[in-house]
DNA sequence: GCTCCACCGGAATAAAAGGGAA
DNA sequence: TTCCCTTTTATTCCGGTGGAGC
């Protein structure tokens, strides 16, 4: 009988030196190809320093594009320049995607500035006078300024309207950094809100291949050992993710998921047929991950989907509807809440719809397309 | 008992484009 | 040929319900 199992493993030896900086979360001490847009968040937040409100800030840009980064990098830099100023400065970050409402927002402001707030039970109203009192906080003889980065907001606007904005804003020493990846998300916002919402736009490119060359060059020096990479490694993953819209976070997983594949196959190197490999592996983990947190009803229609797509049908929304009651047996929602479902999944990118009219007497349809491998779909709805 | 909020569905309104009138 | 009409469904608006935290 062996030791521990743990043993075995840990000598079996890895490619990698440091994974974690290939995770798109970490922070690097430099961001290449990014200084002009940190430069001009700065410049923005500049005022902060002479005890003024800064402007609103927004940051436009597809999804790998550096935004959540070069925010959270400025939001370092500040600090650090503040720590010894007689300015008290607080930067707070808040990714939509956890706190999906106003109410939700305003509370985790108060639990991060020390105030606790519960969860459910107070007005909005309460919440939002508890978040403006300590605000009042002074520090110096001044108040304290605020920045609140909201990262992901179109999914806040979407979900839960403009409220927060509107109390963020008439909140005069709060500024705010909206991070989105669309542009036109401020049709979420009424003209009301609009109108204090006075933002300095920032847009945030894709990035191109040789622009990604670069970002895993600096990642793979911290990542791994000298020499695994054999030379086509990095150039290879970087085509691949320019292809994807110049998305650096795919970029990175592709050549971490090469790096895993390599270990598993106990090489010493990393080869480009692994980054193929990586590919394959990645879209599956994604649909896989997806699919297994759906709720029931979306995995039905989804399962419709699959179904129509494998008879070679068009999908078109009524006819989706009748093989979904069909596959649900009685236990239905309405049509009103699939067409939810369809934004829904189509939001997550795993089909695409397309209306389209049929002209007089035949009405509007939309029709359906699955986007990701039949296969892999019919992997991931029956392997749960 | 109060509030928030996720989930739900009915009803009203908007939209696209081929068909038919002019 | 042009332009408006029709149809059917997409999409929006809005209010209801019930669970959960307080």
């Amino acid at each position: 009988m062996p030791a521990n199992i743990f043993e075995g493993l840990e000598k079996k030896g890895s490619v990698f030196k440091d994974k974690q900086s290939l995770d798109h979360r970490f922070l690097p001490d430099n961001l290449p190809h990014r200084r002009e847009q940190i430069e001009a968040i700065a410049t923005y937040w500049l005022d902060a320093l002479k005890h003024i409100t800064p402007s609103d800030v927004t940051i436009f840009g597809k999804t790998g594009t550096g935004k959540t980064a070069a925010a959270k990098f400025a939001m370092n830099q500040l600090q650090d320049f503040a720590a010894d100023k007689e300015v008290k400065i607080r930067t707070e970050y808040i990714r939509c995607t956890d706190y999906t409402t106003e109410y939700q927002v305003i509370a985790r402001l108060c639990q991060l500035m020390g105030r606790d707030v519960p969860y459910r039970g107070w007005t909005k109203g309460e919440v939002i006078n508890a978040f403006r009192d300590v605000l009042k906080t002074q520090v110096y003889g001044k108040r304290i300024i605020l920045i609140v980065i909201l990262d992901e907001i179109d999914i806040l606007l979407k979900n839960d309207g403009d409220g927060i904005l509107y109390t963020l804003t008439r909140t005069d020493n709060v500024s705010i950094l909206s991070i989105s990846n669309y542009v036109d998300f401020k049709k979420f916002i009424k003209s009301r809100v609009l109108s204090s919402f006075r933002d300095r736009e920032i847009v945030f490119p894709p990035y191109g291949a040789q622009q990604l060359v670069d970002i895993l060059g600096e990642r793979s020096e911290l990542a791994f050992e000298d020499s695994i990479l054999e030379s086509d490694v990095i150039p290879l993953c970087a085509a691949m993710a320019a292809k994807e819209e110049g998305d650096a976070r795919y970029a990175l997983d592709l050549l971490r998921t090469s790096g895993e594949i390599a270990d598993e196959k106990e090489s010493k190197t990393i080869k480009g047929e692994m980054v193929r490999e990586a590919k394959d592996k990645i879209e599956h983990n994604k649909v896989t991950d997806l699919i297994s947190t759906l709720p029931t009803q979306q995995q039905r229609v989804l399962e419709s989907i699959l179904k129509l797509t494998i008879e070679k049908e068009e999908i078109i929304s009524g006819k989706l509807y009748d093989t979904y009651k069909e596959l649900a047996k009685g236990d239905t929602v309405s049509y009103r809440r699939i067409f939810d479902f369809i934004n829904e999944l189509e939001m997550l990118g795993i089909i695409s719809t397309n209306t389209i009219s049929r002209g007089r007497g035949k009405g509007r349809t939309n029709i359906i397309t699955l986007q990701c491998d039949k296969g892999i779909l019919e992997d991931a709805l029956y392997s749960v």
